[in-house]
RNA sequence: GCGAGCGUGGCGGAACUGGCAGACGCGCUAGAUUUAGGUUCUAGUACCCUUAGUGGUGUGGAGGUUCGACUCCUCUCGCUCGCACCA
C-alpha cells in the first residue's frame, strides 16, 4: 500500500488544501458586493483546557456545510468564528498556579484554533475576534455605558438618553440624584446573593447545587449584597412580542415565552385593621375574592415588622432569620412542607368587608408581584395545602362543571383551580370565571380598590460577579456615594495586574487586590474608587454577532453602512443549553441598541437551529469521569477531517442527540476511499482509465439528477444524513460502472464538495480544472431527468401485496388499472371474485377491494 | 407536579401531504482475493414457521377512523429534556 502513489492519503490532501485556502483567503467575506448576503453563524466557543471535543464540530460541520453551499449558490457569505475567553476555569487555574489568566487564555486559544482549522471549515479568519481583547471589549464598556446613561421610556417602549427624562418638579438636588439613578437601565440594587462564606465568593445560580457549593460542597447562604443590574424587565413585552418574527422551533420560543412568563390579572388593596397602611396583591383570579379567608406576605415584606402584633413578634422574627438563610433552592423545594407563621394581624376582605388573619409564608416570594397574596384555599393548591396544615377557613366560591368535583370541592376535600360558575359570591353569582374577572375589575377600579394589572416571572438581570476575569466596569465611585462613568475616550478599561486573584476574605473581589488601579485622583482633585465588580461571561456574547461585521474599527462598534447590508443572521447554530440566557440576552441588547438606531432589526438571529448532543460509545453523555469521551484530534489522524465531517453529519438529524461509533467513521470513511479509486488510478495518482469523457446512459444521468436535486433539497432543510445518503447511492452505482463519465463525475464532485471539501478540491484539481471549487455554481438538475421512466407498481388486494408490475410512468389510471386486473397473480388470488373498488395511486400502488 | 419531545431490525437511522416499512451505514453470515490477519470484492441479513411459500407476524402496548396507518384520533406504558410554590 505504501509504494502506491496515489492512494487516498487525507493527511497530506488535507494539510495541502488548509494551507491553500489560508493563503488564498478563499473564504474571505465581501463588504461590498452585488451579490445576495447570508450571515451562518456559529456559537462561538470558550476555549478551554481540554480543548474541542466531538460535539464542536456537529454545529460547525453543519454550518460550514451550508456556508459552502450559498456561496456555491451565488451567495456573499459571512461566516466567522472567534472566542468567548472570559470565564471561571482560566480564573481558578490562575488561583492556583498564578499563570494570568490571559496567558492560559492565549494558549488554550492557539490550541483550539488549530483543532478548529484542521476540520477545514471555510470561516473568514480576518475577522476572528476575542472577547477579552482590549479592542472588543472596550465596546461592551461602551454598551454598557449605553445603558448606565439610558432609562426607558414607558410611553414609546424604548430606551432614551437619560438627559432626556423629565423629573419630577419640588425634588431636592440628592433627590433629583435618586430619581435619576433609579431609572437607569443599569443600576445598582441591593439583592440577595449565593455567598459560599467556605469560598469567600459569591456563586451564580448554576453554580449552587442543592445549597452546596458545586465545586467542594461548601454550604451556600442567601446574603444581601451590592449589585449591578440591568433593566431586561422594561423589555420584557417587546422580547414576547419579537419571538413571532423569528423562525426557531416552537419548543424554544415556548422556553423563553415561560421564562418572561407573562400574566394577566388584578392588583387589590385590602385595609389592615387598625393601620393606616393597604396590603396590594396580584391575583389572576380576583373572581375568587369572596373566597379569600386569609393573606400570606413574603417574609421580607415592608409591611411585616410594621404590623406584627407583640404576642407574635418573636416568633415571627425567628421564622424571618430562618427564612433569609435559605437559599432560593431550599425555598422552592416542593418536598419540603409549607411553613408560616401568623403575624396576629388582620386584613379586611374589600369585596364583604370580612376580617381576615395576615401570615407570613416563605411560599411566597418577596420578588414577584407585590410580595403578599390573598389566599383562597379552596382553588389554589398552595392555599389548600397551607390551610389545611394550619387549620385555615376554606370557602368554595366557584363551582366545577362536573358533577363529581363539585361534591368534593363542597366538603372541603378537593381543591379545584379550574373555571366554572361563581357561587357565595354576592350579586356577582352565577358568573362564568372569565366574565366574573372583567365585572369585578370594572368593580374595583369604579371603588378605587384595584386595578387590572401583567405581572412577569422575568427578573432584572444579575450583572456583577465578583471575580477577576471579565470586563471591568467603566465606573467610579466618589465618596458621597455618586458615580462617575469613565468617558468614551477613556475606554478600554484594561484590567490591572494583580498579585492575587482570589477573592479578599470579606468578599471585596479580586480587584481590591490591585490598590494602583482602585484608587483615581480625578481631575479636580478629589479621590474616587474604581468599581470592584466584574461584568458576567455572558456580557461579551451579548453583541459579538455584530463585530463579527465590521471586526477592527476603532471609532464604533460596528459601522452602520456594514450592519445594514449583513444583518440579520440568517442562520444561527448552537447548543440548546443557551436557548433561554444567551439568546435572551443578548436579544435584550439588540433591542436596546435598536432603539438609538444603531442595529436596524429588531431581532438579530432569524433562523435558529439547536444541534442535539452527542454521547459517549455507551449511549451516556460523555465526561472523563466515564472514560467515555471521544478525542476529535485522534479521529483526525486516523481517517481525516473529510471522514470526521462526514460522520458528524451522517449519525442522524442534526437536532437529535445520538451516540458515538467508531465504526460508523470506518463506513463513511470507506465510502470516501470508494470514490476517490472511482477517480484517481491509485498506482500513478492519476486520473482512472475509466473515467472518460463520454455521454452518460439514461440510468447514470437519472440517477445524477435525483442525486443533485436529493442532496440539495436536503441541505436546505438541513437533513444532512439523507443527502450523504444519496451520495453513497450515486458513488456505489459509479463503482459498477466499467467506463464512467467525467462529465456526472465532475457535477457529482460539486455536490459532495460542501460536505467533504478537502477531497473534493483535490479530485476537482485532478480532473483538470485549475482553481478551488468553493465559487463553482451549484449544479443544477434537469426536472425531466429526475422522474424515471418506469415504476414498480404495487397491486395489493384489500391492502396486502400480491404481485409487483413494472410500467411506463406515463401511463394514465385507465392504463394502470387495466394493467393492474390483467395480472395473472391478482387474478388468481381475487378467485373470481368482482373487484368492488379499484383505488389507483398514480406511479405508486393500486389497492383493489373485493 | 406541570410542559415539550421521542419510542421503527443486533446498532445509528430512512420512509414525500395517509399509499410497497426497514433506504444508507454499522454489525453479522457465507464465499472470492491474500502465507495469515486486515484491506478489497461478491452474495445474504426484520422476526416466525414450513416441505422456503402465491405463508404468517411486525414500527412500545390497547382500541378507533380509513380501501389502506410508522404517519391521524383516544387511552396507556416507557425514556429524554426543560420548568419547578411566579399567586
Amino acid at each position: 500500500m505504501c509504494d502506491k502513489k496515489g492512494v487516498y492519503n487525507f493527511n497530506e490532501i488535507e494539510k495541502k488544501w488548509q494551507d491553500f485556502w489560508q493563503e488564498n483567503k478563499t473564504f474571505k467575506a465581501n463588504d461590498d458586493s452585488d451579490k445576495p448576503k447570508y450571515y451562518v453563524l456559529d456559537m462561538f466557543p470558550y476555549p478551554s483546557g481540554q480543548g474541542l471535543h466531538v460535539g464542536h464540530p456537529e454545529g460547525y460541520t453543519a454550518s460550514d456545510i451550508v456556508a459552502r453551499y450559498k456561496r456555491m449558490k451565488g451567495f456573499n457569505v459571512l461566516h466567522p468564528i472567534g472566542w468567548d475567553a472570559f470565564g471561571l476555569p482560566a480564573e481558578q487555574y490562575a488561583i492556583q498556579t498564578g499563570t494570568h489568566p490571559a496567558e492560559t487564555t492565549k494558549n488554550n486559544i492557539d490550541n483550539m484554533r488549530k483543532q478548529i482549522k484542521s476540520l477545514g471549515f471555510s470561516y473568514d479568519w480576518d475577522r476572528e475576534i476575542n472577547t477579552t481583547d482590549p479592542k472588543y471589549f472596550k465596546w461592551t464598556q461602551w454598551i454598557f455605558l449605553k445603558f448606565f446613561n439610558s432609562y426607558f421610556d414607558e410611553e414609546q417602549q424604548k430606551a432614551r438618553p437619560i438627559d432626556e427624562l423629565v423629573i419630577p418638579k419640588g425634588l431636592s438636588d440628592q433627590g433629583k440624584a435618586e430619581y435619576i439613578d433609579d431609572n437607569r437601565l443599569a443600576y445598582e440594587a441591593e439583592v440577595a446573593v449565593n455567598w459560599c462564606p467556605e469560598l469567600g465568593t459569591v456563586l451564580a445560580n448554576e453554580e449552587v447545587i442543592n445549597g452546596l457549593s458545586e465545586r467542594g460542597d461548601h454550604p451556600v447562604i442567601r446574603k444581601p449584597m451590592r449589585q449591578w443590574m440591568l433593566r431586561i424587565t422594561k423589555y420584557s413585552e417587546r422580547l414576547l412580542d419579537g419571538l413571532d418574527e423569528v423562525d426557531w422551533t416552537d419548543s424554544i420560543k415556548k422556553l423563553q415565552h415561560d421564562w418572561i412568563g407573562k400574566s394577566t390579572g388584578a392588583e387589590v388593596d385590602f385595609a389592615l385593621d387598625g393601620f393606616d397602611e393597604k396590603i396590594r396583591v396580584f391575583t389572576t383570579r380576583a373572581d375568587t375574592l369572596f373566597g379569600a379567608t386569609y393573606m400570606v406576605m413574603a417574609p421580607e415584606h415592608p409591611l411585616v415588622d410594621k404590623i406584627t402584633a407583640d404576642s407574635q413578634k418573636q416568633a415571627v422574627e425567628e421564622y424571618r432569620r430562618t427564612a433569609s438563610r435559605k437559599s432560593d433552592l431550599d425555598r422552592t423545594d416542593l418536598a419540603k412542607e409549607k411553613t408560616g407563621i401568623a403575624t396576629g394581624a388582620y386584613a379586611v376582605n374589600p369585596v364583604n368587608g370580612q376580617k381576615i388573619p395576615v401570615w407570613i409564608s416563605d411560599y411566597v416570594l418577596i420578588s414577584y408581584g407585590t410580595g403578599a397574596i390573598m389566599a383562597v384555599p379552596a382553588h389554589d393548591d398552595r392555599d389548600f395545602e397551607f390551610a389545611n396544615k394550619f387549620g385555615l377557613e376554606i370557602i368554595q366560591v366557584v363551582e366545577p362543571p362536573s358533577q363529581q368535583d363539585k361534591d368534593a370541592v363542597a366538603k372541603g376535600q378537593l381543591c379545584f383551580s379550574g373555571n366554572g360558575r361563581a357561587i357565595n359570591s354576592g350579586k356577582f353569582n352565577d358568573l362564568g370565571t372569565a366574565e366574573f374577572k372583567e365585572k369585578i375589575a370594572s368593580w374595583l377600579e369604579e371603588n378605587d380598590l384595584g386595578k387590572k394589572a401583567v405581572n412577569y416571572k422575568l427578573r432584572d438581570w444579575l450583572f456583577s460577579r465578583q471575580r477577576y476575569w471579565g470586563e471591568p466596569f467603566p465606573l467610579m465611585h466618589q465618596k458621597n456615594g455618586s458615580i462617575i462613568p469613565l468617558t468614551e475616550d477613556q475606554l478600554p478599561l484594561a484590567l490591572p495586574l494583580v498579585k492575587d486573584y482570589k477573592p479578599a476574605g470579606s468578599g471585596e473581589p479580586p480587584l481590591s487586590n490591585a490598590p494602583d488601579w482602585v484608587n483615581v485622583t480625578l481631575p479636580d482633585g478629589s479621590k474616587a474608587k474604581r468599581e470592584l465588580n466584574t461584568m458576567p461571561q455572558w456580557a461579551g456574547s451579548c453583541w459579538y454577532y455584530l463585530r463579527y461585521i465590521d471586526p477592527n474599527n476603532a471609532e464604533i462598534f460596528c459601522d452602520s453602512e456594514k450592519e445594514k447590508y449583513w444583518m440579520n443572521v440568517d442562520l444561527y447554530i448552537g447548543g440548546a443549553e443557551h436557548a433561554v440566557l444567551h439568546l435572551l440576552y443578548s436579544r435584550f441588547w439588540h433591542k436596546f441598541l435598536y432603539d438609538y438606531g444603531y442595529v436596524s432589526t429588531p431581532e438579530p438571529f432569524q433562523k435558529l437551529i439547536n444541534q442535539g448532543m452527542i454521547l459517549g460509545t455507551d449511549g451516556q453523555k460523555m465526561s472523563k469521569s466515564r472514560g467515555n469521551v471521544v478525542n476529535p484530534d485522534k479521529v483526525i489522524a486516523d481517517y481525516g477531517a473529510d471522514s470526521m465531517r462526514l460522520y458528524e453529519m451522517f449519525m442522524g438529524p442534526l437536532e437529535a442527540s445520538k451516540p458515538w461509533n467508531m465504526h460508523g467513521v470506518e463506513g463513511v470513511h470507506r465510502f470516501l476511499q470508494r470514490f476517490w479509486r472511482v477517480v484517481i488510478d491509485e498506482e500513478t495518482g492519476a486520473l482512472s482509465q475509466s473515467v472518460q469523457d463520454v455521454d452518460a446512459d439514461d440510468e447514470t444521468l437519472r440517477l445524477l439528477h435525483k442525486t443533485i436535486k436529493k442532496v440539495g433539497d436536503d441541505v436546505e432543510n438541513f437533513g444532512f444524513n439523507t443527502a450523504i445518503s444519496a451520495m453513497m447511492i450515486f458513488v456505489n452505482h459509479l463503482v459498477k460502472m466499467q467506463v464512467k463519465p467525467k462529465s456526472a463525475i465532475e457535477k457529482f464532485v460539486l455536490i459532495l464538495a460542501p460536505f467533504a471539501p478537502h477531497i473534493a478540491e483535490d479530485i476537482w484539481q485532478k480532473l483538470g480544472c485549475q482553481t478551488t471549487l468553493a465559487y463553482e455554481p451549484w449544479p443544477g438538475y434537469d426536472p425531466q431527468f429526475v422522474k424515471e421512466a418506469q415504476f414498480e407498481l404495487a397491486v395489493q388486494i384489500k391492502g396486502k401485496i400480491k404481485d409487483k408490475i413494472v410500467v411506463d410512468a406515463d401511463a394514465t389510471e385507465e392504463q394502470i388499472k387495466e394493467i393492474a386486473l390483467s395480472s395473472e397473480k391478482v387474478i388468481a388470488a381475487m378467485g373470481g371474485k368482482e373487484p368492488k373498488k379499484v383505488i389507483v395511486i398514480k406511479s405508486r400502488l393500486v389497492n383493489i377491494v373485493v
